[in-house]
DNA sequence: CCCTTTGATATGATGAGCGTATTAATCCTT
DNA sequence: AAGGATTAATACGCTCATCATATCAAAGGG
């Protein structure tokens, strides 16, 4: 038994002809009349009735027909489906991220990559760094975007995105009348900070930006949603420094000024089993609408 | 690719040890490590990760283990069926007979025949000899039960039972009283008969019947169905003469006389196409709790 | 550091499968 | 009725695929 035959079968079985049907496997017809008759050994079920001119299908071999098609086709299916999956055009991916990668670079990100592989099936999940870490380690997580930064042999890390700081101001702000504000001309404001728990990083980066500019801000509040910090800049709460990102969700009563100073950048970065050797993974690496190295 | 190429990977796969999944495979280690390349090779992709100490599954070589086993399967399938069909131990078989046929023989075979041969799909339904004749030359039909004679040359046939027919007296008819009657004995009485369409050859057997006796029969009433002429029989409306088979109906006010002499025989015939060469048709026809030959 | 384990490679032997040539039987035409 | 055409089966030699034996190379383990 044997895949060939089963093709040969279902040559001769479609023409019941075994010239043609040699003609149509680019074979001789000897060849295919022992190759058949070999099927039918080894069966031990006689598939034709031969009448030294004519050829017919038995009962048998009509049901054979149509199984042997199955056969076929599954083996098809069979190959092909290894094949994508070692092109890492098929199979699954887990994805995490902190939620303020929501704002950045994700949701194109992952529009190109559903285009470019849409027989991949994406699970997300959203995380903070320390679940990510573990999700990873523990194989439920293929890939994950964090803001801190993470060092650990076995996971593999790329920054995929940097953002600079901006300073959000409520509309009506006397210092919003410029294009470009300082960071000096903030010494004397109420802070809104997110809470350092949740972006660590991002906090002591701009501590360390008004560091350099010799004060320590006031810090009037502190919030874990980006929502919430901008609703308290509108209501003249107090000023923030925000990832750039944060214009894309149009708060109405903020407005947003770079700084004259070279802000400090937030990195958005990607993490991986640095074991991980999915095709589809290596695939995800390189989906990227434009990035930078660390 | 091959179908032996996959039992050897899928041996590979569930070791991770070439050694034993050769020994498992009754062959020597090299060649399977070969024919594991060549599969690799033909599909153009990586199966396993080989550490030169250790061999793993690639994530596409997961994929190939799932889908090999659907297709072996599939293909054992495939061979069960073939041969199955081959021994006339699967398919389909389309079964017509006669009504009356249901009160004799039929009911036993095919319960005989259900049970021999549970994979087969039995078709069945009620059809005059006619219309099975029709049926098995449109090969719409396997099998009929008839009771009139057939002459054709691409129809077989074979009686399969034969029945003498009794009277059927009303309960406390003066007859009734001795345990065999004489057909002479039943010149003057009203006769009940199956409409002459319905039973051609049991009216005429009947006619025949009397005529040795040397009576005409007093037709009193006509009727299609077995049931009717009963009821007419157990209303003291005639006599009736009906092979023997209709005791089994235990029709309530009516008894049943054998005949002293030698009463005419009706006949149960199976009839099925000649070129008919199905297995399943072949043991239809053996599958018979004992029968009479033509 | 040596021995064991384990997969890969080299090589010769066997056989499966192919093509060419030919046969046997049936059908069709004249 | 006879001969040619058609078609599947058989005979036979050749090639290549597949196998086993022998051997190698690398990686662990004691």
């Amino acid at each position: 038994m044997n895949i060939r035959q089963l093709r040969y079968f279902l040559a001769v079985a479609k023409t019941l002809h075994f010239g043609r049907a040699a003609k149509l496997l680019n074979m001789a017809q000897p060849p295919l009349s022992t190759q058949i008759k070999q099927l039918e050994k080894g069966l031990g079920v006689l598939l034709f009735e031969r009448t030294k001119r004519h050829v017919s299908l038995t009962e048998a071999g009509k049901v054979l027909q149509e199984e042997a098609q199955q056969v076929l086709a599954r083996l098809d299916v069979a190959m092909r489906k290894t094949q994508l999956t070692a092109r890492g055009e098929a199979g699954h991916l887990s994805v995490a991220f902190v939620s303020s990668a929501m704002y950045s670079i994700l949701p194109p990100w992952l529009r190109v990559f559903r285009q470019e592989y849409p027989a991949v099936q994406l699970a997300f999940q959203e995380a903070t760094s320390v679940e990510q870490i573990e999700g990873l380690k523990s194989h439920t997580l293929d890939v994950g975007f964090v803001r801190s930064p993470i060092d650990d042999a076995d996971i593999a890390k790329q920054t995929v995105w940097k953002e600079p700081l901006l300073a959000a101001l409520p509309v009506g702000h006397p210092l919003s009348i410029h294009p470009r504000i300082s960071i000096t001309s903030l010494t004397n404001e109420p802070f809104i900070l997110v809470d350092r728990p949740f972006a660590t990083e991002m906090y002591d980066q701009i501590i360390d930006f008004c560091a350099s500019a010799n004060f320590i801000p006031r810090i009037g509040q502190t919030a874990e949603q980006l929502q919430t910090i901008l609703g308290l800049v509108a209501a003249h709460i107090g000023i923030a420094i925000l990832p750039s990102a944060a214009q894309k969700l149009q708060r109405e009563g903020v407005c947003y000024r770079p700084f004259y100073e070279l802000a400090p950048a937030i990195d958005l970065m990607m993490i991986w089993r640095r074991d991980n050797s999915s095709a589809v993974l290596k695939n995800f690496l390189e989906t990227r609408p434009g990035t930078t190295d660390v």
